[in-house]
DNA sequence: ATTAGCATTTCAAACGTTTGCGGAACTATA
DNA sequence: TATAGTTCCGCAAACGTTTGAAATGCTAAT
């Protein structure tokens, strides 16, 4: 019909009126009179007229863009969590820009620029693993835009987060293997630099303790990927005094060293229990099936979003505001062991 | 400094010059004497100016981003896709806005809408298993908007594609099946409208052929989920001729098939072998791990991306491309049975 | 007949950028 | 001393939309 997309001008220049008079009557003004209006919305139905969101993002200064960084996309607790966003971002009339950080600094750093340098309205961040250096987000927040951390969090940093109940679950998770009867608990450690890892770890000390378990700092290792695994676990198990639990920190870890445990000859649940974290597709996998605790991710992202788009919208001023999502132990195969009650 | 952002008239107006010449400067007109070009560059350097996006797509009509519309996020091969697409997309400059359909026909025409009317300067699409109707693709092509279609793809739509070479993928497996012993290989096959489903099935019976194994149509059965497996695999098991191999459609149906097997009392893979379709992570986790089809859905991520880009840059008129990406037999613990050569 | 009041519409500026054209100031040639 | 050429810069329009202010045409009251 026209070159491209029909605009406000085109409708005007059809009736023989002016664009602002059609920008109006669109807006059901008061000013334009009933028939005008009729005249106008008829025309815009028949040439299928839609707003053209740059000019109206020229003129509002806002984009109804939200940012999103993530360190993985292949990952099952982070597509969880960008299923949230989209779901609830799109239904709140935003749309969703991704950018991967693929777990390193600079391109974390690079994807704040880009963010940034297209103006997205707010944006989302899970930091990744190796990031000690927060001032790429006090630039954000220095450029007015408002920053929603989620799981990987920044303490250092002053803004809306939503977490997992990482000690609790963690904690859960722990009991879960005393209540089946371990009395050897090692817990496969995450980066301490990281609040996930550090919450992680103090649930699993909280358990024990809170159980009159001893702590022994020889069964707190750091090993949070399947290659880390594949070295520790079996040195586990060649132990004098061989876990009867493992409590890993995430789920590939604790796949990764349920295969371990079964290629030295071992059996799980029976010679030991193990407990991830996330709860994923992966936990249904296996064999057998892991137990796990798991984090909502779909409802962390579209809590997340929500906390964002409030912010946006200034719907309030309230200070920093931390949404606890709470975690839930799912028992499955790995656990359930002989010795359960 | 600024409210919000520095603009070319912030600029101007403090090196008292007007704004077309700052615009000129920065674009390296020749017109612009050097010294002025240097100032400009000097102050946009100390005031980290940064063009307006939203300015510039409303002159030029062109957004910089790529819309994308994939069944599921949550899904080992579409994740690694949108990896693909993001990394090659953000290094050429484009932004990249994703949307999911859930695997439903309506989600899929709303995200069609969405994105056409963001302006988005391309999309690509990898369409639901229910989508029969193809109008809304028909509706991107008439607005202009370059379309290429990967792994799942509609022939209804003369456009560029990225596909797998499902056929031949089929083909290997299957023929990695025969070789290894086996006599009676059933197929659990997708569904037959979507050309991979079509595809596979092809290829399977293509190999039984070349091989001289009888086909029997007992042996292809529509079954390409979970829930679907747990119920056809074990009626497979109670069989009087037992099958003595399994190529499912894709690897999460692979993976419960081998589970129902071993539920049922067989063992994988002397009893029965399985190789799956994809590849991805979860055929490492598996016990035993799955041979399986890799189909580098990062690759046919970069692929899909240079095809769009291509189109919307108007690199070439040339005729709609179809780049088909090989395939890999990837063999890995559920095949390598005993009566392997 | 003048004016106030009202309903309806248009004008013009703005958002940030680009770009063809015209113009000023200068130098060089005849 | 004109004239032509060169170098550098600003003007204004354009992209599509919004919005306060100004203008138009009308009716009704004085």
């Amino acid at each position: 019909m026209f070159k491209g997309q029909v605009t406000i001008k085109d409708i005007a220049k059809e009736l023989g009126i002016s664009p602002s008079t059609v920008s109006k009557a669109l807006k059901g003004h008061r000013d334009i009179s009933l028939s005008t209006k009729q005249s106008v919305r008829d025309l815009v139905e028949k040439w299928h007229y839609k707003p053209d969101p740059i000019a109206l993002s020229l003129k509002s200064g806002l984009t109804k863009i939200i940012g999103v960084i993530v360190p993985e996309i292949v990952h099952y607790f982070f597509s969880t969590v960008i299923s949230g966003i989209e779901d609830l971002a799109y239904d709140s009339g935003y749309h969703v820009m991704f950018c991967q950080s693929n777990e390193s600094y600079e391109r974390e750093v690079k994807a704040v620029e880009t963010l940034l340098s297209s103006r997205v309205d707010g944006i989302l961040v899970s930091v990744t693993k190796v990031t000690s250096d927060f001032n790429h987000f006090r630039k954000i927040q220095e450029n007015g835009i408002p920053l929603v951390f989620f799981d990987r969090i920044s303490s250092e940093i002053d803004t809306d987060r939503v977490v997992v109940d990482d000690e609790v679950g963690a904690f859960d998770a722990v009991k879960h293997l005393i209540n089946i009867g371990c009395k050897n608990i090692v817990h496969l450690a995450g980066p301490q630099n990281l609040q996930i890892g550090k919450s992680r770890k103090d649930g699993y000390v909280r358990a024990l303790k809170y159980f009159n378990q001893p702590i022994n700092n020889q069964n707190i290792i750091s090993c949070d990927t399947r290659e880390e695994a594949r070295i520790v676990v079996p040195e586990l198990m060649k132990r004098e005094k061989r876990p009867d639990g493992i409590f890993a920190v995430n789920d590939l870890t604790a796949v990764e060293a349920m295969n371990m445990i079964k290629e030295c000859g071992f059996k799980v649940p029976e010679d030991v229990s193990v407990v991830g974290f996330t709860s994923g597709m992966i936990s249904d996998i296996t064999t057998p099936t892991l137990s796990s605790v798991e984090q909502h991710g779909y409802l962390i992202g579209r809590e997340a979003v929500k906390l964002l788009i409030d912010r946006i919208e200034k719907k309030h001023n309230l200070p920093s505001q931390t949404i606890v999502i709470k975690t839930e132990m799912v028992v499955k195969g790995s656990s359930k062991s002989a010795r359960s009650i």
